[in-house]
DNA sequence: ATAACGATACTTTTT
DNA sequence: GTATCGTTAT
């Protein structure tokens, strides 16, 4: 029998009790880490559900990562039973967005079948903008595409921004933005920050829409609330401007994605956005030891701090904090490497056990070696995911161009792949006759006037591949999408072209394997109950029940662009092995046994982030990287390590210094009057107060 | 299939 | 200034 909601409540400890109850007004929960956030997230939705009476699909969760919601959804499902649970929102922002979107596509100009644009898409259409003019170098792109996505985080429109502009690069990165903004539209898509963004704006200007969402979400709850951006915060606070029932839960001090347009402040912010506001600390923590607990909070006390917050343990005070400084980086892994083998058996720990942590990725390169040759399993985190593979992509790009004709960029990845013999003379042809027309380039090959510009066998060509998609499409709408989705593969013997192409059959054959992974996880998600997001309209004035079944498939497709689905494949690949991990690909994780790597100046506060003043949160990854730890931390360093090719020596992080001095256990410490290291000291002082003058 | 050459990136990147 | 990756040429 599972526990009623009232003894998981029991359960809890007062703070957590307190957090749960406070449902009818605006509830902040400022959870440090290892402090049970995800109970009180999931046993308040519980609670709402069965003991206040609220209908679970008036609810809406939200994190920022699938796995976090994954993980809530399941929290939530086991407390909840049957028909109880049902319609229950539990999604990350950009999946809300994306459901918002799709209930108002009208009210935002947008067609049924839009496409969502990865950043790699946004690029390939960003390349070709900035192109148009002059050549543009990659970082010039990169720069313009960091801009523009930080205007959408802002809540800034192309407008604004131009007239913002304080200089030629703003004035051109602005120009550049308004383009692309046209371009999306054109091409029916939208990018990830659109569907922020696009719901903002249409809240915030068409009151009758916000009412409508107003009507459909009773209560929201918000995960790493730290991490919204402006356009997410104003998401929820429009939503939630009326019944103001909402809870947030954050930690100020786990704020590590400043850098990527979150904001922090908005913790601030929403008490003056709602002086009601109930604010409820979570300061025990049941994750690590005294010990590494008193580091963390030691080291985090460098910080100002708005809301003071001091986590404690009732578990003992544990091993003490080792400090292992080494010749050089070389040693630095070795040392990690045979630690691990040796400590596994010590401890009699398992692989999965240990993490080793580090501020780059390039440090786990070395790191991997030297784990390799002890023959240690190890799972790295980041990597080329699936969706940047080409066959993903192609595959995709396929799936995209069925559902939205006007996707350019689908269009122009696959009209020749596999070889269709068409070729960039062909279309670039093709290009000025659709910008003439107005048209999409997939629509244009549709149209008569074409042969006036293109040859005969061109234009021979262009018609097979319509054809060949229309008929797929045909086949897609009047009957099993997903029989049409694999005979479309079949038919054009994509397989072939992967074998032609790649350095070795199994390539080719993995990548086979790899579009039809793709294809089932589609099936999948259509076959899951289609999650009703609409807002409330028992007045169904614009459903036309003609869409529903390529709507799902729509819907599905974008699901897949956004990685819903997906990653529990790799998920479930939770075999015994190493965890390899960025201190912040680590938050919201935790190991028995951390290792953190490189805790030297200009790695851990990392050069750039000194240079620009962001040290606080180079700090707070720092703290992120401690509080992982459940039982043991082992801190490294080297004395040297070669940069750009250049061998230098190290000084240790500031940090070291600022975790309590008879908690940690040194190794091969450096001498602490060592005149040379001093000097070093006060060299990078004065640079750091250089740095901060200017 | 392998070698050799050249292009690329050096901070983090939930979607 | 190096190392790694991808592509091409053999």
């Amino acid at each position: 029998m599972k526990p009623s909601i009232a003894q998981r409540i029991r359960g809890l400890n007062p703070s957590q009790q307190e957090a749960v109850h406070a449902i009818d007004g605006p509830c902040l929960v400022l959870a440090g880490a290892g402090s049970g956030k995800t109970s009180v997230i999931t046993t308040k939705i519980a609670y709402l559900v069965k003991e206040c009476g609220m209908s679970a699909r008036r609810i809406a969760a939200v994190t920022f990562t699938n796995k976090a919601a994954r993980e809530m959804k399941e929290r939530v499902g086991s407390m909840l039973v049957g028909k109880e649970g049902h319609g229950l929102t539990v999604s990350t922002f950009h999946t809300l967005g994306l459901n918002i979107i799709r209930g108002e596509l009208k009210a935002l100009g947008y067609k049924p079948g839009f496409s969502l644009f990865d950043p790699e898409d946004a690029k390939a259409l960003l390349r070709d903008l900035m192109n148009k003019d002059a050549q543009v170098d990659a970082e010039a792109i990169n720069a313009v595409q960091g801009q523009i996505s930080q205007w959408k985080n802002d809540l800034v429109l192309p407008g604004e921004a131009l007239s913002h502009a304080a200089d030629d690069d703003a004035h051109f990165a602005a120009r550049v933005y308004e383009a692309y903004v046209r371009h999306l539209r054109a091409y029916n898509a939208v990018d990830f920050d659109d569907l922020i963004l696009l719901p903002v704006v249409l809240l915030r200007d068409s009151p009758e829409v916000l009412a409508r969402w107003q009507r459909k979400i009773h209560y929201m709850l918000v995960d790493e609330y730290q991490d919204t951006n402006v356009s997410q915060y104003l998401l929820v606070k429009l939503l939630m401007a009326d019944r103001q029932t909402f809870t947030v839960v954050g930690d100020d001090d786990q704020s590590i994605y400043a850098w990527r347009g979150a904001r922090p402040e908005n913790l601030i912010t929403l008490g003056e956005d709602f002086p009601r506001l109930k604010v409820i600390k979570l300061e025990q923590n049941y994750r690590s030891t005294g010990t590494i607990l008193r580091a963390a909070n030691a080291l985090i006390a460098h910080n100002p701090h708005v809301y003071e917050k001091t986590l404690w343990s009732q578990m003992g005070d544990g091993a003490a904090i080792r400090v292992v400084v080494n010749r050089h980086e070389e040693a630095e892994a070795e040392r990690v490497a045979s630690e691990i083998l040796t400590r596994r058996i010590k401890e009699s720990a398992a692989w999965r056990d240990f993490a080793v942590l580090y501020r780059g990725n390039f440090q786990a390169r070395l790191l991997e070696l030297k784990l390799q040759h002890y023959q240690i399993p190890y799972k790295i985190s980041g990597g080329t995911s699936f969706f940047s593979r080409g066959e993903i992509k192609d595959a995709m790009a396929y799936l995209r161009l069925l559902i939205n004709p006007a996707d350019d960029n689908a269009f122009l990845r696959i009209v020749n792949v596999p070889r269709r013999e068409i070729g960039p003379s062909t279309l670039e042809k093709l290009a000025n006759y659709a910008t003439e027309r107005g048209t999409a380039l997939f629509a244009a090959c549709h149209e008569m006037g074409l042969e006036q510009h293109l040859p005969e066998r061109a234009v021979e060509r262009l018609t097979r591949f319509t054809q060949f998609i229309d008929g797929a499409r045909r086949r897609m709408d009047s009957g099993d999408a997903i029989a049409a989705i694999r005979q479309m593969m079949t038919e054009m013997d994509y397989e072939a072209w992967l074998y032609q192409n790649a350095s070795a059959p199994t390539v080719a054959e993995r990548r086979m394997g790899n579009v039809w992974i793709l294809i089932d996880q589609l099936e999948k998600s259509l076959n899951r109950d289609p999650e009703d997001n609409s807002p409330e309209d028992s007045n169904s004035e614009d459903t036309d029940s003609t869409a529903t079944e390529t709507d799902s498939v729509d819907a599905a497709i974008s699901r897949l662009v956004l990685r819903d689905i997906l990653e529990q494949q790799a998920e479930e690949d939770d075999s015994d092995r190493v965890q390899l991990l960025t201190m912040h690909a680590s938050k919201g994780l935790e190991f028995p046994h951390v290792y953190l790597m490189g805790l030297e100046e200009d790695l851990l506060p990392h050069r750039n982030a000194v240079e620009n003043g962001s040290v606080e949160e180079e700090r707070r990854l720092a703290y992120v990287g401690i509080t992982r730890a459940r039982r043991t931390l082992t801190l490294t360093l080297a004395r040297q390590r070669k940069t750009y090719g250049e061998l230098s020596d190290c000084t240790p992080s500031r940090f070291l210094d600022e975790l309590p001095a008879e908690d940690l256990d040194w190794e091969g410490r450096p001498d602490k009057e060592d005149p040379e290291k001093k000097q070093a000291r006060g060299q990078s002082a004065l640079a750091d107060l250089r740095s901060l003058i200017n």
